[in-house]
DNA sequence: ATGAAAGCGCTAACAG
DNA sequence: CTGTTAGCGCTTTCAT
């Protein structure tokens, strides 16, 4: 058993038309008679047929995919940003070819170079920073490429993102507003972590023009950085800079690691110390006390990235003028700081 | 600009050699001599060439595919099983095409035939209840078929999963040994969640079997369930049956949820509510009293299907011959009980 | 509304 | 180690 898989020349054969028919059946603009186009597709049905992508994207040079690399599935805030990006993407019949850099752009500039063999449609890329290789590649590529999570200075294509750099800005204003003036930031010491060495910077910077010492900074080693680096931060600094009185964390995921060490020695959040996060996850708005943390829009920026591929390949935009769309980061208020 | 992409055929052309050199220099193994593949690689490099996959699959009928469908991505232990399986597929040089079903098994359906469409050489659906239609497409799809996370009854193929009924009994005997008498369960109460009425049948099957009233069952409403629900639901619990001492959830989320209304309330944990999860999520080990749960292994069921499809695909077991891979759910006791 | 011919870019199969 | 021939299963293109 187990015989040959149909094709649409087997279709054809046994309802008496040609291949081409088959063909036009399957596409639903096709000009095709009501009846024959039913007999096709229920001897399509009865035969076990199923429609064969790989050639039909041999012959017409169009596969229907996009690219898609992002550092880790692992991240509420990236997997966010796949979902809607996939949501926005499937609507316009398109499907995503994702993949995992680790964090690594060696390891982006590898994957890179398999998904073009792929030939996608589009390919969008978390981040702006990539090896001088992948940037030819993608430069190269003859098709639409978004950079996504960060504002590049020299972008390769599309952008969609937001300014890590004023996001944290932000919040250490909000915070030197409300009195605090021993401030620390906890993470984005590790080089390939370009979001938060820029969310570092940022933090740096503020504090210089608030006036304020900005040497308070922890390290939290390389991404991912979850909640328990965030609590080994914070134990850190309790121990190396007891009179600090609030903690900038690199993401709601430090900042509540960092939150759950304080509980266990009894340190009252926000009283004894305060607490801010990056990235407005589910947690942060639940925990006990809630915490203040920025939105990043995480969401928005794979719905419009779909919405911007979907334009680009439709032909609504000039082709070749590269498109930035560009996110405000909003501070979200909350418990964890007053 | 932007001419024609290079083919092998210009390559060959360039260097003076037959496209089926060019093509045998492309992979690692075939028999090139040195200075000819150098040269053609150089070549390749300088015309900007790039290897067209949709040629390959459709002449070698393999695609290197492997078709996975998800409910969601957004679920930290779903999440894990992809990170995995795609680590170890890619591994073996097979590249993950992911779809979600939203938790419905109607979509589900299109979503597989949709993958089918594209070639995989295997595909991994996440449960074990389909559409006959979906059913029918996987048996007759000709490819290696894995069920993940579920012991299904009749499965279609392959199987890595372990039995969410068993796990919930080992949580209730855990409870119960150590007293508590008036238990709830939090969640399960959605059709389309088959998981969650799995656990939800568990639990009502062990408590009646430990001679203990099962109808302290609280909704949570459709997937996804996060912390939310489960604040809400434990607002429903301790609203309706105040006397209740313990109440396992669905999940860590839920049961974080759920501790959070508690400690909003000043209702201690686990003194007078204890609290039970699913899934060993980050948050349970870390969260404050940390949580008492069931660890189902979400990792290793994908690390063991990648193993599962790797072996399968090169033929070292017996072609035909379906295996299932059972896991056994640990229970992993923590502060939120006693 | 339907058909015939050609070919997308690569590789299986065979030859040398 | 290298080349020749044919063709994977569709769809483009041009006819009718």
């Amino acid at each position: 058993m187990s015989r040959k898989p149909p094709t649409m020349a087997d279709i054809a054969k046994a309802i008496g038309v040609s291949p081409m028919t088959v063909s036009r059946a399957f596409k639903s603009d096709s000009s095709v008679s009501q009846e024959t186009r039913e007999a096709i597709l229920r001897a399509a049905e009865d035969l076990g047929y199923v429609f064969d992508s790989t050639a039909a994207n041999l012959r017409s040079q169009k596969t229907d995919f996009v690219a898609v690399t992002i550092p880790s599935i692992n991240n509420a805030n990236f997997a966010e940003t796949v979902r809607q990006l996939s949501d926005g993407l499937s609507r316009r019949g398109l499907q995503i070819l994702l993949g995992y850099t680790n964090y690594d752009i060696l390891e982006e500039e590898r994957l890179v170079e398999q998904l073009l063999r792929r030939k996608p449609q589009a390919i969008v890329v978390t981040g702006g920073r990539h090896t001088p290789r992948a940037r030819k590649l993608l430069s190269n590529a003859g098709i639409p490429v978004v950079e996504t999570w960060d504002l590049p200075e020299q972008p390769i294509g599309h952008v969609v993102g937001f300014s890590n750099t004023l996001a944290i800005g932000e919040m250490v204003r909000h915070f030197a507003d409300a009195g605090y003036r021993r401030i620390a930031f906890i993470g984005g010491d590790a080089d390939n972590d370009t979001r938060g060495t820029e969310r570092r910077a940022g933090f740096v910077a503020a504090m210089q023009a608030a006036g304020l010492d900005a040497s308070r900074l922890i390290a939290c080693g390389a991404p991912p950085i979850g909640m328990r680096e965030g609590a080994v931060a914070m134990a850190h600094l309790l121990q190396s800079l007891p009179d600090t009185e609030a903690a900038i964390c690199v993401s709601d995921l430090s900042a509540f690691g960092a939150l759950t060490e304080c509980q266990r020695r009894g340190i009252r959040v926000p009283q004894d110390m305060a607490l801010g996060g990056f990235g407005n996850y589910d947690i942060g708005a639940i925990c006990v006390p809630t915490l203040t943390t920025i939105n990043a829009f995480a969401g928005d920026i794979g719905a419009k990235t779909a919405e911007l591929i979907g334009d680009v390949l439709e032909g609504r935009f000039e082709p070749g003028l590269p498109q930035t769309i560009r996110f405000t980061p909003v501070l979200i208020g909350r418990e964890s700081s007053r």
